[in-house]
DNA sequence: ACCTGAACACCGTTCAAGT
DNA sequence: ACCTGAACACCGTTCAAGT
């Protein structure tokens, strides 16, 4: 009956609000979650949230660093055994699940890794293994990067999605060649699977094209080169010269 | 003096909304935009807007739509001559330039091509121009849709904006290949054009392997076929088998 | 330390009223 | 037809007050 200010034991944690914000995002989308929303949800009052987050962008930024965080990275162990090509293909397999997983904060995820320690640790990954597969630093960066803009564009911005299923939105005059279109939006899913499929492919292929014309590396060891723990780090910041 | 309710001549109108909403976006961001500000930058008052438009979505929808309509898509025309290697480069290259242009409305790009008119005519221009290249239907609509997938991926996700300019946010014992990462972010601009440059390439090298593998088109011709207007239709919705 | 209600300065949208 | 002010049901966030 003692309606008290502060309970003995607290009511909130950041954990137990990142995971019901994550429900709620998953369950309703973002625009569903207001602070005064998610405390009900949490059987609190708005302002509380305050006590542990700073801002209602950070509640959201951790729930992405969780989807981050479920996405594997174990292909990038040196002891895994999967060759670079390979290694990149599961991660982007991986990292497209986990974020179909969770489709509506893909948005909020794709602002960038940012201070995110999922995101950072995701980039960390990447580019150590490119480098240990024989990668100029400044490539190997680059391939973190590209694969993410494709991965992050195919789950966020579904080309079918855009087609309305209402025969009578297209003007066949307007667009001769989309008499279809209404049909797309109900295979919508299986056209971006398919198209990711496809440009995954086709970015594995032309990557291994590039691979295979990169000079010897420095000491010319037949094995791949292992510089773990001893890059200079100065050329690890895209100031080699680009090859076009 | 007199403080009508209506003068004479209509004080807004469609495309003077878009092209302050716009400008609004560009200057301030999304966040800038409310229905009372952008009311306010109009001259009117907030509910005068919902004489033009439905909702404030639709208005943020017609401001990404001008910016596709920017998309220069002549390099799908018959006439211009360029194979469709060539054609694909161009327009991905315009593409993101049109949204580096206009980064702040990207996001309600990305959301699909809706019923957006430009959206719908760009489809239309890289799906006809393929077929005409000998790609089969359903590969032309994935191509379409994963150039896409890339170009916006590339052109909302910074990888390296994720990297705060702030060395003390990165202990090197948790991140033992980003000890300079705090140097991307000054140079994001760079690593992002570079990663996009590269990731096209690859893309565009993978894209012509499988189209070398492709069988002679049906009826044995020499020239690429150009089935402009006589599509039977019915294979350009994804059901061709894919071929893996 | 952690939660509360009240309050501030906003939102998008509706609507009757004006001309 | 097109614009207005008032109003409704919300927002994110701050803050003094409680324990």
């Amino acid at each position: 009956m003692c309606r008290m200010a502060r309970p003995r034991k607290p009511l909130l944690s950041r954990d137990r609000i990142v995971a019901v914000a994550g429900a709620l995002v998953d369950a309703e989308g973002l625009a569903a979650v207001s602070t005064r929303r998610l405390a009900a949800e949490l059987g609190v009052s708005g302002p509380s949230l305050y006590n542990h987050f700073r801002t209602k962008d950070e509640i959201l930024e951790a729930v992405a660093d969780a989807v981050s965080a479920r996405v594997d990275l174990s292909m990038f162990d040196p002891d895994a055994g999967r060759d670079w090509r390979a290694a990149l293909h599961d991660w982007a397999v991986s990292y497209r699940a986990a974020l179909a997983d969770h489709p509506n904060i893909v948005p909020v995820l794709v602002r960038g890794p940012g201070r995110r320690p999922a995101g950072l640790r995701v980039a960390d990954a990447v580019f150590g293994a490119m480098v240990r597969a024989g990668w100029p630093p400044a490539q190997a960066t680059r391939i973190g990067a590209l694969l993410r803009f494709f991965v992050t564009g195919s789950a966020l911005g579904s080309f079918a999605a855009g087609f309305v299923d209402d025969a009578s939105a297209y003007d066949p005059a307007d667009y001769p060649h989309l008499g279809q279109a209404h049909l797309l939006a109900e295979r919508q899913e299986r056209i971006d699977r398919d198209a990711f499929e496809t440009g995954l492919r086709a970015l594995l292929d032309g990557l291994a094209l590039q691979h295979a014309a990169l000079p010897d590396p420095a000491g010319g060891g037949p094995g791949p080169r292992d510089n773990r723990g001893d890059r200079g780090g100065r050329d690890d910041d895209g100031s080699v010269a680009t090859e076009r």
